[in-house]
DNA sequence: GAATCGTTTGTAAGCGCTTACATTCGAATT
DNA sequence: AATTCGAATGTAAGCGCTTACAAACGATTC
């Protein structure tokens, strides 16, 4: 087996540069010790060999690694990658590196990826949501790792958090649609399954329709996976299996984006015959025709500023708090008044 | 300062157990090698302590981490999040974890995390494009850290690479352009400093054009940044500075719907007044109305492909070579003939 | 010229883990 | 019961780095 060169190391720059380990070591950490002399003599060394530190062995003996590390359920999905930027843009600079792994929507993998992440030395980790597999809050609490939970708002929750409140603006628009007349509502929801964004917003739309009277109970709702496809397949199953609906309550804009395709592929027209709404509000909700109806999230403030508070925690300047960002209501084209029932009038 | 209570270590583990630490590194590497007795014995102390192994220590002592490292220019560019997330998926299926990092399109920053990534122990790196900071190839060779680039496919370039012929496929597509009648073409095109794929784009409407003795020389371009905004801007700018454009040849599939947009908004019908290409094509394409005629890259394949081929450089099985995978033209609702032209024929 | 003192540099002890090698153990065999 | 031998376990030497402490060095001062 070809054995590879191995890279140079601290003590083959010390050889070098004929000086000791510990003032190769100060040139990287602290050079403003060091004589001009020195220093210049060390530099050489250095370049000349391409040397770079070895993390881990930095790591265990200085104890710090100034990395975060953040699990996303996925990365595909526009409405992380947003705010973990900014996320990553924040904790750049101030010197942190973002480390970042995907889940697939699987607690198991989750898990995994936390211990991952936590045995390569991440002094503190951004998770979305507070659902998780059992025993992991144990494991960070022996581990002494802090996390911040992000997407989404729970002040009861045992995690610090910083997000929204889902199911307070579900509810939001809820009412808005309810307020325009409409009495008959379907709604698609992504997979609830390990997924309280998504749990949470069905609920919200539950509390709008059992605060005006109307039967949550028996709220037609499909339940689907990711995607614009997917979006267009629940919405025609929720039309052929419930008539009279007039608002389709979408769990994220892509699926209502699926959705209002689909009507229009039924000869259905938006808003007039059907109306849509999403949540999120990501580029695309403005993009299309008619534009969407849905919930603002500030993905970028939130990353940022995610960043900024697990930064104080990782460095014992603060203990985490639960923080709530403003989501509002985006009323658009494809949200208007039902036509009026030309046939019975159900009631 | 509250001193963070260290981590259980192996050394803890083997004392709670009883055995010592060659038997608990065993428990935790090759545990078939232990008696069922051991096994059990250290497993419970195993758990009673949340004990996780340190990354740095281990890799350290072992050499081999069995990490990736990916390097893209930003996570906000669904582009990038697909074929990254098929990348992962396959990494994960062979036992290898994948670290992200986004440069920003800055060579200076990307050069950096890749230092960031070698020193964390990366076995190997996944790079974007071929441009990149002097040096860099020279310390990756010194550290012996294999790289392979995708998004890209340049057969001449030092590094392996595995992608598709930007500037071949943009020939292709153009070359549809022409043969539909357009002759005054106009390009937005995406920040090209420092971004081979956007230049090779360039190059082959250039191409195109040169081969059909249309003037190459003075194409109407206009270069901005990523987005659908910036994308409308590009197209106001570039209608306004040159008339009688026909057809819009955009960098990507993101700006040629920011042009689509702006074009609507200023009252011209697309494909009847203009024409608009994209490049990419991304879910959105397909949304949008008209859909739009792009360039069909295979992401997903890409990434698992990429995945597949690194490892196995990785792991000495094979060199690095160029691969090239199909970028096929999808011609779609956005192009149509130019219409006759109404007033002075040119020419 | 000797004593003093702040600076620069060197020495060496770990950090938590893997693994070559040594040791011990427990059948199986004689 | 003595011998043998493979399997299970223990011992201890690093891996590359940081850092407390010690040593050496100049520059001042007396």
């Amino acid at each position: 087996m070809p054995e590879k060169s191995s890279a140079p190391t601290l003590n083959d720059v010390a050889q070098a540069a004929g000086v000791s380990t510990a003032t190769v070591s100060r040139f990287i950490n602290s050079p403003e010790q060091l004589t001009e002399s020195t220093r210049k003599k060390v530099k050489i060394a250095v370049n000349k060999l391409g040397y770079t530190p070895n993390f881990g062995a930095r790591v265990m003996a200085a104890k710090r690694t100034n990395t975060i590390g953040a699990i996303i359920p996925t990365m595909e999905n526009a409405i992380f990658a947003r705010g973990l930027q900014a996320f990553q843009e924040e904790l750049r600079q101030n010197g942190y590196t973002l480390l970042v792994a995907s889940s697939s929507y699987r607690t198991d993998i989750e898990e995994e990826q936390i211990r991952s992440l936590v045995s390569r030395g991440a002094d503190g980790l951004l998770l979305i949501g507070h659902e998780r597999a059992p025993g992991v809050r144990r494991f960070l609490e022996t581990q002494g790792v802090p996390a911040l939970v992000a997407w989404t708002y729970d002040a009861a929750a045992a995690l610090p958090s910083i997000g929204f409140d889902n199911r307070k603006s579900m509810r939001a628009l809820v009412e808005e649609v309810l307020k325009m007349g409409h009495r008959r509502i379907g709604v698609i929801s992504a997979a609830t399954k390990a997924n309280d964004r998504a749990q949470l917003r069905v609920l919200g739309v539950r509390d709008a329709m059992a605060a005006a009277g109307l039967d949550a109970e028996n709220l037609p709702i499909v339940e689907t996976t990711y995607g614009v496809d997917a979006g267009a397949l629940a919405f025609e199953r929720l039309m052929r299996e419930n008539e009279w609906l007039t608002a389709i309550i979408c769990g994220n804009d892509v699926l209502a984006v699926g959705a209002m395709t689909q009507a229009r592929a039924l000869g259905l027209r938006v808003p007039e015959d059907v109306s849509v709404t999403g949540f999120d509000d990501i580029e695309l909700a403005t993009i299309v025709e008619p534009a969407l109806t849905t919930v603002h999230v500030p993905h970028r403030d939130m990353g940022s500023k995610a960043a900024r508070m697990l930064i104080q925690i990782v460095e014992g300047k603060c203990r985490g708090k639960a923080v709530e960002l403003d989501a509002s209501i985006r009323l658009r084209g494809s949200l208007a008044p039902p036509k009026p029932p030309t046939g019975l009038k159900p009631e």
